[in-house]
This record gives structure tokens, C-alpha cells and sequence, in this order.
DNA sequence: CGCATTTATCAACGCTTGTTGACTTTTACT
DNA sequence: AGTAAAAGTCAACAAGCGTTGATAAATGCG
């Protein structure tokens, strides 16, 4: 063992200095593969922009593909919704989300590559399995997974229009009128009689 | 003029040899571009497709983005909403895109080129801009712009989780599911007072 | 210092892409 | 039949891609 490992391990930091190309590389990544989507992001334009040789890409990553699931990893950190009356529960989320989402280029570089990489509509589906549909299911009685679902609809939704598309009335709109305006539809699809 | 032209013309069919290959090129270009986005569906793909030399494709359509922009000309069809109960506008308009986008691929492959290539984000904003917004005008007195940009954001949103990412519980919803569920949203965003 | 390990550089590879131009076959009219 | 135009074929190009391996510089320890 290094002693350099023994310092920073006693440091509580364990900080190489290959960590923060790593890092670098990492941050354009996510950038460039939200600007661009999957396959025009080249791995020599990330590379540029981390101000590095192409071949430490791979050095580090192995290949564009782990790079990109690297890059892709995605936490949506949901809240804690069992203290939420019933009828906020929709304007509580799309809160959550529109603040989750910009300040993150993650969401966008899925989004993007999810249309045309089949490994990142994968990311974006386990998203939902594993996030939020069982979130959603502690709260909910009946088809949980339906409810789930429509959700996503309309959260990804919004997102397409507002960071992808960019359609003016919808990029323009506040976040306290986007949740006046979706609030409501995610609360009905959570806790409405099914049809 | 050749003569066949001018039988072509009195028999009221402007048919050359040609036009069926152009056909042919067209509804493989939307196939693929719809299946693979813009960047991924190769020109030799959409070539071996239609059964045709890739050269034809370029020769026909000059290059790949012009094929593109003749792949992607959508009409959303939208009906005369003016006869419809207020209270029904949601139900009739999500019916529409239902059945509007299956069994076309075009609106797939603008979709999903969408992401990546801004001519298609263009193509996807006029669709907004010249065909959505604009019938939605005629019914709606205030903000019926954001009104029109709430709906695409819903519609949309139906179409990348049911047909692109295909997430299981909505992808598998039936067309009056579908309606029962969002209707209601889509006349909500149409006829409620403004937030 | 000397040396081993980590980090970075460079040029090149094999491959695929869109696109082109020269050439051959088919078509349809006089 | 002869011929000019249309339709189709073929091989090749320049450029860009992900990826590799040999090599150089930097680093930190004894």
C-alpha cells in the first residue's frame, strides 16, 4: 500500500490525482451526451472539453459505452411523500422534479440518448421500476404501477417540451405556475377511482 | 413532353417508373428513422431496405438531410373541434393522437430524430406552432398558447413512454383507458381558469 | 539520486459513414 | 430498328469514428 493511500485513507479523503480527470471526464460527458444525445457525442469532443488525450477516455472508462453508463447513473432522490396530504401529492413531486432536474444534466443526457441507445432506455426504465413506481407504491392501494406510469408521462413530458423541444409557452413558464398547471393532473392520476 | 407524360396527364396519374422507388425510399426512410433515429438509420440501411443502391437514395433526394425533411412532413389531421361539448375536448383530442400516430411512423421518427437533430426539433416546433396552437386558438379565449403547450407536453409525453421507451403499464393501456385517463387532463389544461 | 508506478501523449489501425462520378442497362418514342 | 433519355449499378473517395499500443513525462518513495 502507498503511502499517499495510508494519508489520504487516515484523511478520510481518498483523493489520487487521477480522480479529478476522472471527474473531469465525467462532467463533459454528462454535458456532451445531454447537448448532443448518444452518438454524436464523440468520445474526442469529451475529451476537448475535459482539455485531455481521447485515449485517457478510454483509459479510464474502457468504452464509450461504460462511459456512458457512468454518466448515467441518476438518483432521483424522492422525498419522503407519506407525510403529504393526499391532494398535495401532486404538486409536491412536479416541485421535486422541476428543482431535481435543472442544475443536473444527467435526466437530459438519458432523456436524449434513451431515444435512440437502447442502454439508456434501459437506464430510463429501471428509473421508473426501481424508483419511482416503488415509491409510488407504498402510498397507493390500487394499480400502483398504472398510476406510476401515467406520472412519468406527464413529468417526461414536461421535461421534452421545456429542456429538449424548448416549445416557448412551456420553457417559459414558472416553476410556481408549471405546478399550479401539472399539480393537479399528477394528484388526479394518483389518487382518482380508476375508470 | 414525352407521350407518356401525356397519357400520364389525361388519365389524371403522373406515373413514372421512378415515383414507386421514391415511394419505396420514403417509407423506408420513416421506418428507420423511426426505429433507429436520425444519426443511426445509415443510408445503405434505408437503401438495402427499399432494395435499391444507396447511390439512388442520394440521387433521388440529394442527401440524407433532405431525406430526412421529406421523411418527416406530418399532418397532425386535426379535426373541427368546433362541435364538441367544452367538456368532451380532452377525450376527443387524445383519441385523435391515438389512433392518429399508430400505423404511421412519422411521427415516431420525428420524434425520436427530435432529440438529436435540430432540424427535427424544428419540424416538431412547427408542428406546434402551425397546426396545434392555431386550431386551439379558435376555441380558446385566454392563454390558449400555454393552454396548447400543455397539451402537446401530455400528449407527447404519452407517446415517448407508450411507443419509445415502451414502459410496461402504459404501453400496454387500451385506447379507452388511455382517454379515461388522460381526457379529463387534456380538457382540464383546455378550460380551466388560468392559475 | 535512482527507480518503480502512475499519468499522459502520439500516431496509427480498421471500420463505417455520406457522397460522387463513370459506367451499363432499361425504357419508350420515332 | 435505332436512339436519346431515364433508371440503376459499381467501385471508390475523404472524413470521422472508437479504440489500441508503444512511448514519453511526471510523480513520490527508498
Amino acid at each position: 500500500m502507498k503511502s499517499q493511500q495510508v494519508l489520504a485513507y487516515a484523511a478520510g479523503m481518498a483523493e489520487r490525482k487521477s480522480d479529478r480527470t476522472r471527474a473531469a471526464i465525467l462532467a463533459a460527458a454528462r454535458e456532451r451526451f445531454g447537448a448532443d444525445g448518444y452518438e454524436r457525442a464523440t468520445i474526442r469532443a469529451i475529451a476537448a472539453d475535459a482539455a485531455i488525450d481521447p485515449a485517457m477516455v478510454i483509459r479510464y472508462y474502457g468504452t464509450k459505452e461504460k462511459l456512458f453508463a457512468a454518466a448515467a447513473e441518476f438518483d432521483l432522490r424522492l422525498p419522503d411523500l407519506r407525510d403529504v396530504p393526499r391532494d398535495q401529492l401532486g404538486e409536491e413531486l412536479i416541485r421535486h422534479f422541476l428543482t431535481r432536474w435543472e442544475g443536473d444534466d444527467t435526466l437530459r443526457a438519458l432523456l436524449r440518448a434513451a431515444m435512440t441507445h437502447e442502454t439508456a432506455a434501459d437506464r430510463m426504465r429501471q428509473l421508473f421500476t426501481d424508483q419511482l413506481a416503488p415509491t409510488l407504491r407504498e402510498l397507493l392501494v390500487d394499480a400502483p404501477d398504472v398510476r406510476a406510469g401515467l406520472v412519468a408521462s406527464q413529468a417526461l413530458g414536461l421535461a421534452l417540451v421545456r429542456y429538449i423541444l424548448q416549445v416557448p409557452p412551456v420553457a417559459g413558464l414558472s416553476h410556481d405556475d408549471a405546478v399550479a398547471w401539472l399539480g393537479p393532473t399528477l394528484t388526479r392520476y394518483l389518487t382518482a377511482p380508476l375508470p
